[in-house]
DNA sequence: TTGACTTATATGTCTAGACATATAATCGTG
DNA sequence: CACGATTATATGTCTAGACATATAAGTCAA
């Protein structure tokens, strides 16, 4: 279980250093979240440089919502962001051949229908619409790997009436047709009922990591997908750094 | 299900401009990973500014990982970064009280012992020490939320060895005085056994949702702990932008 | 053909200024 | 005291330069 160390191995620079600086002693809760970091102009002195290089190494905090700044007050450290969390997952596909498994897909049911109330809560959409309803299989090394169930708005994704999913996966076609400006995870555990035993070939009642997924595109929903994983042999790796 | 729009109300300026146009290109595939972006000059030919502005755009792009730069050679969009994933839950209390609800805490155990062949290859670690292993339960609004099985190397971190634990719960006590630099969470589903139902007051054979989580400090394990929450009712909501 | 050397070039970093702008703090007035 | 107007100030953005440096590409010799 070695760790990468980074990007420890950089050049050091000036703007690096003063963001290395800052961003240690708020790790290390030297600076709590709240306090004030000090003035541009302060650590123009400190580190005798230009203001534009303080500037940058301030940029880059708060990019990386590590600090806050605000305007005549100054900047601050942000809060850690508790239960904030981030989860990408883009396409199962690749997710697969990236872990040299080879990638097995099966369409199960495809419909093309009016959006009923049901659809239309889950896409969030008020008015009468037309949407895709798939429901697909993907395996690992002809070993299931998950279940999708997906919903596309035809209003929002019209090109998605001329994809053909039994020879692409839904999710694949998505993100390499139609960009999207957001997304949300939720991850939650059932227990497997006929329907998704039988789809992963596992037992009712064994135990499934499901993750809904919703993606939009500057407030518009243009998908929603609910995928069951056998809990017992998938899981999620999140790693990343922090304070 | 409304949604944020972002922040597509703030002011425009030639920078933002200037990246909000690349994005756009990359995320709706008109430049599909590897294409080249104009070099430096050509952009600032193009939007009639000075190089330091085309460079902030572009830095910002890199460090948000959509685009890579090379020296000499130019920069680059990148591919999507299938599969990475990250999420944060610091602090489950933080989590609780931030809903709202009362935060309840019980500690069922708390043992410093020699570590065991199975609490080395836990914390990744060879030599022989001492841990503390902490079994306890968090509640929100009086109902069990959380299970929580955790070790604590004392040798990474001896200041735990005065810590109550009775008093505070390991993890915040742990978010409050030792610093980390990275963490990793796997999240399995699982089904709850006969302790696992006890202690959250839920049926055996109900779906769990399990987090582990490693915490270290410069490659050295300071922390594993697995928590057990009751699947139907704790979600991990996880938000994100991108492409 | 291959390897070593040179050169051109795009990015990386930095400066010393400038004006814009949001807003915290102060001041003044009813 | 409450509230509106003013002011001071820290950040936000931008410029027109500069030199550094990694490296792709071209050059030349073995």
């Amino acid at each position: 279980m070695s760790l990468a160390t980074d990007k420890l191995d950089d050049k050091p620079t000036l703007y690096k250093q003063i963001r290395r600086d800052i961003e240690t002693r708020i790790l290390t809760g030297e600076w709590p979240p709240g306090h004030r970091i000090p003035f541009e102009h302060q650590l123009m002195a400190c580190y005798r440089c230009s203001r534009m290089t303080v500037n940058k190494a301030l940029s880059e905090l708060a990019q990386a919502d590590l600090i806050e700044r605000r305007r005549r007050a100054g900047s601050f450290v942000r809060r850690p962001q508790h239960l904030s969390a981030v989860l990408k997952i883009a396409d199962i596909r690749a997710e697969i051949t990236a872990l040299g498994r080879s990638y097995g897909y099966q369409l199960v049911q495809c419909a093309r229908r009016a959006a009923s109330a049901a659809d239309r809560a889950r896409l969030g959409v008020r008015k009468a619409g037309k949407v895709i309803a798939i429901t697909c299989r993907h395996s690992a090394d002809n070993v299931p790997f998950a279940l999708e169930d997906r919903l596309i708005d035809l209003e929002a994704v019209p090109e998605a009436a001329h994809a053909d999913f039994a020879a692409e996966p839904p999710g694949s076609w998505l993100l390499h047709h139609v960009p999207w400006t957001e997304a949300e995870h939720t991850i939650s555990a059932v227990v497997a009922d006929d329907r998704t035993a039988d789809a992963l070939g596992i037992a009712v009642g064994a135990p499934c990591l499901v993750i809904d997924r919703y993606t939009w595109r500057s407030a518009r929903t243009l998908t929603a997908v609910r995928l069951h994983y056998p809990g017992e042999s998938h899981r999620l790796v999140a790693r990343f750094k922090g304070g």
